[in-house]
DNA sequence: AGTGTGTATGTTATAACATAACAAGAGCAT
DNA sequence: ATGCTCTTGTTATGTTATAACATACACACT
């Protein structure tokens, strides 16, 4: 699929978090798994803004509600999001961001704006398949993350 | 360029690590910076194998030789030898591994063997390249990083 | 109702990774 | 000898992540 990376442009965010939810909400009833409420609340706090959070920051936002307090239940909410495809790990910036689209996709490629901390997913295209192909070596995960500024962040540099 | 990845190939280990070290005295000179022996003796650590290691591993070997036993002496000397180019950082593993291919591309790509440790370094292709240039991001620096296995540690398909 | 099983959560403790901040030495130029 | 810069030493702490064990809850079967 050659599909816009959409990340950066102004969108209607409440929709876009809406349609998230929705599609997690099939996905655990498809494949039997459970949407729990700290499940469903670390997927909802990451979505209010494509912006990753460190494990730590969502555990502050828990606790701040009474839904936990230690390491292991943001951790924990975190794997399950991850494993299920609804949250994106940085591996760069150890930490999460929500998936910006559900059910595409998966080994998606990163643009993180060291502005404004945004990230947008793009398409990972087999960035390695050529050296891995000549080295016989078998990939089976890829991370790309790109960081750099995005439109809204960059200097103006015509004026 | 299209490099043979070299990574996980045997090779004649003891001449890569003459000319790493070669490469990076070479460079010191010329930009006047120093191989100091805290910070060569870890660019030598690293050489001597092609797995990444955690800072905290070298650290040990430098306490074990009474080089610095405190984490910021293993710190420093690392962030000087990635700063020169001498060492990459995996973000995957937290961890540090001697650069392969001295004066070679920046922005590489990498090739992790979960089996092993290993790691092969390898051209970054512009994985980003279309991508940013649609949503105009500006990308200052990429990280690719393939996890998976090397040819040795496959399971024989065959026999 | 009682019991077992599986999944999820609560909690303690600690491991692993990383840096801020300040003190002290070494070499060199003035 | 004084000042400057670079490097190292050291203390303390901050940040990220997980192992291990205890508890609870739901459901299924008898």
């Amino acid at each position: 699929m050659s599909q816009d990376p959409k990340g950066f442009a102004t969108h209607d965010h409440s929709s876009c978090v809406r349609s998230a939810i929705q599609a997690a909400e099939a996905a655990c009833a498809a494949r039997h798994v459970q949407l729990t409420p700290v499940r469903r609340r670390v997927l909802e706090i990451l979505l209010e803004s494509h912006v990753a959070m460190g494990a730590y920051d969502v555990l502050a936002r828990l606790d701040a509600e009474g839904l936990g307090s230690k390491p292991p239940v943001a951790y924990r909410a975190l794997g399950f999001l991850v494993d299920q495809g609804f949250v994106h790990r940085i591996e760069r910036l150890n930490a999460f961001v929500a998936c910006a689209q559900p059910g595409a996709s998966h080994d998606p490629a990163f643009m993180i704006c060291r502005g404004c901390g945004k990230v947008a997913e793009a398409e990972a295209s087999a960035a390695l398949a050529q050296p891995a192909a000549l080295s016989g070596f078998q990939v089976e995960q890829t991370v790309i993350e790109a960081e750099g500024l995005c439109p809204a962040c960059q200097p103006e540099h015509a004026a």
